[in-house]
RNA sequence: CGGGGUGUAGCGCAGUUGGUAGCGCGCGUGGUUUGGGACCAUGAGGUCGCAGGUUCGAUCCCUGUCACCCCGACCA
């Protein structure tokens, strides 16, 4: 086969994203459609993924206090109803089960979206004192959300998340938490999946349905486009009025608690893939990559060479996530774009020559380069090169961030802004919803937040006119 | 949900002015190969997205529907 037919196996990066990043999922074989719309298959290396995010995520968690627990799939509508701003929010999208045993329910149940309202409804069975303070629950589940446009990862109408639900004495401690959780966030984003987050608090108009804050961490695709890759919300009593979560304070007197909620999902590996893959494939940071290594021998019949690859095998998967290719129907080539289609960090090349001059080829993944490396000193050259890798590749999606972060100060700019250079674009604003909507209709762009890191850009409102001091980052989504 | 596009073998595509299908890759088997997508031989695999209609006959024409992709509106 020609190499030119290889290149059209996925589409190329630069003349059709959207399309790329399908075919990504398809070849790396992360996930494969269903027969019933917005329902994805994820595939044991698309889960492995999952389940590496999902490791270091859940020990972070459990580090500040969280445990895991488990509410049931099916709300009752009643339940639904108690809060009104979130019943709004959410009921346009919700999934129905109105039969059970061949019979119509005389209350239909539904389908998980969230669970707000079954986590609130049982803390306030469980909450009888502030000696019971705080519960901090979160489950590792899948919910259901009937969207209209889908695509893998980023919008399917089933996914996988963790939604935390956690209660508090005090005010302060829940803002304390809320925060807390979305640097956890931060931390995973960045030091795992190697993609720089934009921390802030969202827009009153782009916040979730029913609480009083909602902060975020946002990153950036390398299409310009932006994706919400977690939240944290403060719910203050919201959801603890209507659920009756009370609890006697300290002075004996009764008393509505505070809460937060907060979560992540499958999206995030939608975000490994679109900040940093490329023509031949995907690129995975090696902190979170199913496989970090992988081992290709040369001529493997030859005498000595499969015996020499099982042996290096051994050795590194005692400290890294090891494969061995031995595949005797494909040549080496082959193997080389099958695994840099997969995105595995290093791959080591051993073969005769290799193993007469006692050496071993290294090549990594995000920049193709190669080394020869002593096989004595192999173990240790490959443990600082993934970590090479890990931080290259942090600074490289960065530096693409940083190009593509843009300061406007009229409405014009904003808009041709966005249309050259896609990305972010920060502003002033004066706090009105009137000048967001304004911005998203002229422009496409949403607010992302208000970033924690304020600056001071101008006066007044590129909108309006009138005066602003606060800075918000702008940008079109997915 | 509006506008546009695409559905033929696992993947990428031909094709039949209406007479029920072919190519390349991949896959099975045997052999030769192996440092950037190997080669020879041989074989398996399709109710032409689905449902109606027109017709002696539909993969092809008509209608509907479903799925996927793109652009908008809505959302993790």
């Amino acid at each position: 086969m020609k190499k030119e037919d290889f290149v059209k196996e996925i589409t190329n990066i630069e003349e059709d994203f959207a399309q790329w990043y399908t075919d990504v999922v398809r070849k790396a074989e992360l996930a494969d459609y269903t027969d019933t719309k917005g329902f994805i298959a994820i595939r044991p290396y698309g889960y492995a993924l999952w389940e590496n995010i999902q490791n270091y995520t859940d020990k972070k968690f459990k580090e500040v206090g969280v445990t895991n627990l488990y509410m049931p799939v099916l709300i009752p509508e009643s339940m639904l109803q108690k809060e009104k701003d979130h019943v709004e929010g959410f009921a346009p999208e919700v999934a129905w089960v109105t039969m059970g045993g061949g019979e119509e329910l005389e209350e239909r149940l539904c389908i998980r979206p969230t669970s707000e309202t079954i986590m609130s409804t049982m803390y306030a069975k469980w909450i009888k004192s502030w000696r019971d303070l705080p519960i901090l629950g979160n489950q590792w589940c899948n919910v259901l959300r009937w969207e209209k446009e889908t695509r893998p990862f980023l919008r399917s109408r089933e996914f996988l998340w963790q939604e935390g639900h956690t209660v508090h004495e005090t005010k302060e401690e829940a803002e304390e938490m809320t925060l807390k959780m979305l640097n956890i966030y931060a931390d995973v984003i960045e030091n795992l999946l190697a993609i720089p987050v934009l921390k802030g608090r969202k827009t009153p108009k782009e916040q979730f349905a029913g609480a009083e804050a909602t902060y975020t961490v946002e990153t950036l695709m390398q299409d310009g486009r932006a994706l919400q890759a977690g939240t944290s919300h403060y719910f203050g009593q919201n959801f603890t009025k209507p659920f009756e979560v009370k609890f006697q304070n300290r002075e004996g007197k009764e008393e509505y608690a505070y809460q937060t909620s907060w979560g992540t999902s499958t999206r995030l590996i939608g975000a490994v893939i679109m900040a940093h893959g490329d023509n031949r494939g995907l690129k995975l940071p090696p902190k979170v990559a199913p496989i970090q290594a992988v081992i290709i021998p040369i001529a493997q019949h030859k005498e000595g060479v499969l015996e020499k690859a099982t042996e290096l095998y051994e050795t590194l998967n005692q400290h890294y996530r090891m494969k061995l290719d031995d595949r005797d129907n494909c040549s080496p080539g082959f193997k080389f774009n099958d695994w840099e289609m997969r995105g595995v960090p290093v791959r080591i090349e051993i073969g005769p020559r290799d193993i007469e001059n006692g050496v071993a080829v290294l090549v990594r993944r995000d920049n193709l380069e190669k080394e020869t490396v002593n096989l004595n000193e192999l173990e240790d050259r490959l443990g600082t090169l993934l970590e090479e890798i890990q931080t290259s590749m942090f600074e490289a999606c960065l530096k693409r961030r940083e190009e593509k972060t843009t300061i406007a100060y009229t409405l014009d700019e904003i808009v041709k802004n966005l249309k050259e250079n896609q990305g972010y674009v920060k502003t002033m604003w004066c706090g009105d919803v009137a000048c967001e909507n304004k911005i998203k209709d002229v422009s496409g762009a949403h607010s992302r937040c208000i970033p924690f890191q304020q600056e001071h850009l101008a006066d007044s409102c590129p909108v309006c006119g009138k005066k602003a001091d606060i800075m918000v980052t702008w940008g079109r989504q997915y």
